[in-house]
DNA sequence: ACTTAATCGAGACGGTACGTCAAGTCTTTTG
DNA sequence: CAAAAGACTTGACGTACCGTCTCGATTAAGT
C-alpha cells in the first residue's frame, strides 16, 4: 500500500507538521531559498521525507506555508492601520514602515523566496492572495474608506487602484532593486497618490 | 572550474554560442524554466557541457542571455515611443500594448523565467537594468520630456517617479496575477498618472 | 516489537491467518517471490500489517508457511509410493513424475522462492526438513526397505545415501538449470542407483 | 543527457571497477549478502552510485562478479586435478577437500549469496556455468577420462552423469544443511560412484 | 605550410537530491 | 483486547543533473 492516496488528516501528527515548517523557515534563513532541500528539511525536523511528501505537493508549498505561518501568528486576528484622522500622516507612517521592512535583510530573504514561488505557480499566487495579501488589503481599504468619508479622498475613487498606485512602485523598486527605499521615496508616493485622488 | 582560467574569447565558437542560446530559448518554451537543465541545453545544442561552463557561470546566466538576445535583436538599435503630440493618447496606446504583451502566453514564459532569476540574483538584476530596462526607460522618459515641454506635464515632475506610477501597477498585477490586464486598466493608469503630474 | 510481547494465540483470528497465507501464495504466483511485500500481502488479505507482524517474524516465514500449507493440504496425512513389487519400475515412475513436476512453471515459482529462503536461513531449513522433506523421505525409505526385503537392493545399503544419489542430481540440475529434466535422465538416475546398491 | 544508454567501455575507470568489486566482496563478508546495499557498496568504494548502475544491471550482478573475480584470480589459467594413477584415492582427496571448503564459514557466505542469485536469475545461472562451473567440470572430466583409459571406469560411462552422482549429494547436503559434511560422507560418495560406473 | 595550443563534442566520474517504495513501529478506532 | 487502518521514522531504491575531469579531433594562430 503506497502512501500516494488521500492521507486522512485526522491522524496527522501536529508535532511533525510544526517541526517541518519550523525547519523550513530556519533553513531559508541559513542557506537561502534556492539551496533548501526537502532532505535537509526532513533531517532538521527529525521527520521522514515521506511525511513531507504526504502532506505537501512540492518544496514550494512547504516553504510557502512556513512563511505564511510566520506572518500570521503575531498579528493573529485583527489587522488595522493607524487612524489619526490625518490620512497623509497616517499613510506616510505606514509607507515608511513598509519601506524599512523591505530594507531589512532578515525580512527580505523569506519574502523573496516566497515571491519566487508565487511568480511561477498560479496556485500559490492564489493562496497568497487569499491568506496574506487579501486581508492586508482589506485593512488598508478600510482606512482609505474612512478618508473618503472625511472628504480627504475623492468619493468615487477606486480603492484598489489607489492601493496599486501607492504600493506597486515601492514593491517593484524592492523586487528589482531598481532604486533605494528611502523615507523620502515613501513620502513622495503618498503625495503623488493623494494628488491623483484628491476630491 | 578547471578549464576556465582564462577562456580566450578570440577562439570562441560562434556556432556553439548561438546554438546554446537558441537551445536554451527553445527549452524554456517547451518545458518551462524550472525544468531546463544544462545537460538538456548541451544535448539539444549538440555541444559538450564544458563548452557551456566555460563561457557562462550558471544556468541563470545562460537563460538570461538567451532571453536578452531574443529581446534585443528585433528592435536593434533605436527604441522610440510614438509622439503624436497628444501625450494621453500616446501613453494609452503604449500601455494597452504593454498589457496585451503581458497577456500573451508566448511572451509570458520567458519573462517570468527572467524575473525569477532577477529576483534572487542582484548581479543579473543590474545587468537587466543596464541592457534591457534602462534603454527602454530612457525612451519613455524622452517622450515624457517632450510632454513637459509641451506643457502637458508638470515641468518639475520627477520622470522616474512618473514612470514608476505608470508602469508598476500593471507590472505587479501581471507578476502576482492579482487582476486582469484589461485595456480599461491601462487607460485608468494613464489617467491617474496624468492627473497626479498635471502642470 | 511493541504489540508482540506475548501474542496470545487463543484469540487469534483464523479468518485472518488463512487470508494472509492465501494472499501470500497468490502474490508469489502473480509477481514472483522477490517482489512480494508485506504491505501487499496485508492489503490483499484485508488485514492490518500489525496482524502479520504479530504472528510471523519475517516475510520469509509467511511465504514459507504459505507454501507449506499449499503442499500439505492435498496429500493430507499419508504419503506412500507405489509398490508393484518391481523397484526399478516404481522408481522410474516416481522419478519421471518428479522431473515433470520440476519442469512445470506453476510448480517452479513457489519452490524456488522457498529454496531462496531456506538457503539463507538455517531455521527455515530445519522447519522445511521437519515438516516437508522429512515425511516424504520416510515414505521413500519405506519403499526402499521393501525392496531390500525383496532382495532387490543390498541389505546393508544406507538408505539416506541411496536417496541422496537418486534425487540430488535431479534436484541440482533443476536448481542450477544445468541441463534438461528429461524422462531419460530420470531413468538413468534410477539405473545408476540400482547398479550402485545392488545386492 | 541521461546516463541510461550504452556506456562506452573504453573510457571506463579501472580504478572504480576494482574498488566496487572489492567493496562488494568485503561487505558480503561483513554484513551478509541480504543486507548489502548498492549505496553501501558505492560509499565504501568511494564511487558515485551511477558508476555502479552504469556498468551493472543489478546488485546481483555486482555481487556475482565480485565473487567470480575472487575465485578466478588465484587459479588464473589452468585448473587440473591430481592424477596419481589411483582414481579412488584422487577422488577421495578432492571430495574431502570440497567438503572441507563448504564447511568453512569464510567460504560459505559468498557462495550462498551467489547461489541465492543463481536460483532466481537464469542469466546469472548461465554466466555461472560458463565462467566458473564449466571450466571446473572440464578439469574433472579430464581426470575421469584418464581413469577410463586406465580401465578404472566403464569406457561407456556418461561423464556428466558420473560427476552429477559424485557431487550433487554433497552439494545438496550443504545447501539444505541436511546433514554433516564429513570426510566419511565424501568417501562414501566416491565408493558409490565407482561401484556404479565400474567397468 | 607547419606546428602548437586552446576549444570543441563527448561522456565518465564523484556527488547531492530527487520522489517512491517498503520495512517495521506506533497510535487510534471499531467490533 | 485483537484487529483494521494507516501515519510514522528509517533507509534503500533507481534516476536526473550537477560541476569537474579526461579524452581524441578540429581549428585557428603565430611562427
Amino acid at each position: 500500500m503506497s502512501d500516494a492516496r488521500k492521507p486522512y488528516p485526522a491522524r496527522r501528527s501536529e508535532r511533525s507538521r510544526h517541526a517541518i515548517l519550523e525547519a523550513a523557515r530556519a533553513l531559508i534563513g541559513e542557506v537561502g531559498y534556492g539551496k533548501v532541500s526537502i532532505e535537509a528539511i526532513a533531517a532538521r525536523a527529525g521527520v521522514g521525507k515521506q511525511t513531507i511528501y504526504r502532506w505537501w505537493p512540492s518544496k514550494g508549498a512547504v516553504v510557502f506555508e512556513s512563511i505564511l505561518a510566520l506572518s500570521q501568528d503575531p498579528q493573529s486576528e485583527e489587522i488595522a492601520l493607524p487612524d489619526t484622522g490625518d490620512i497623509e500622516a497616517d499613510l506616510k507612517l505606514v509607507m515608511r514602515a513598509t519601506a524599512a521592512e523591505f530594507a531589512d535583510p532578515a525580512f527580505e530573504a523569506p519574502i523573496r523566496a516566497l515571491t519566487s514561488e508565487i511568480v511561477n505557480d498560479p496556485d500559490l499566487a492564489a493562496q497568497y492572495h487569499e491568506r496574506l495579501a487579501g486581508p492586508l488589503e482589506e485593512a488598508k481599504k478600510a482606512r482609505l474608506r474612512a478618508a473618503q468619508e472625511a472628504g480627504q479622498l475623492a468619493a468615487d475613487a477606486d480603492l484598489d487602484l489607489v492601493l496599486d498606485v501607492l504600493y506597486s512602485p515601492l514593491h517593484r523598486r524592492w523586487l528589482y532593486r531598481s532604486g533605494p527605499l528611502t523615507p523620502e521615496y515613501a513620502d513622495a508616493l503618498v503625495d503623488v497618490t493623494l494628488r491623483a485622488f484628491r476630491p
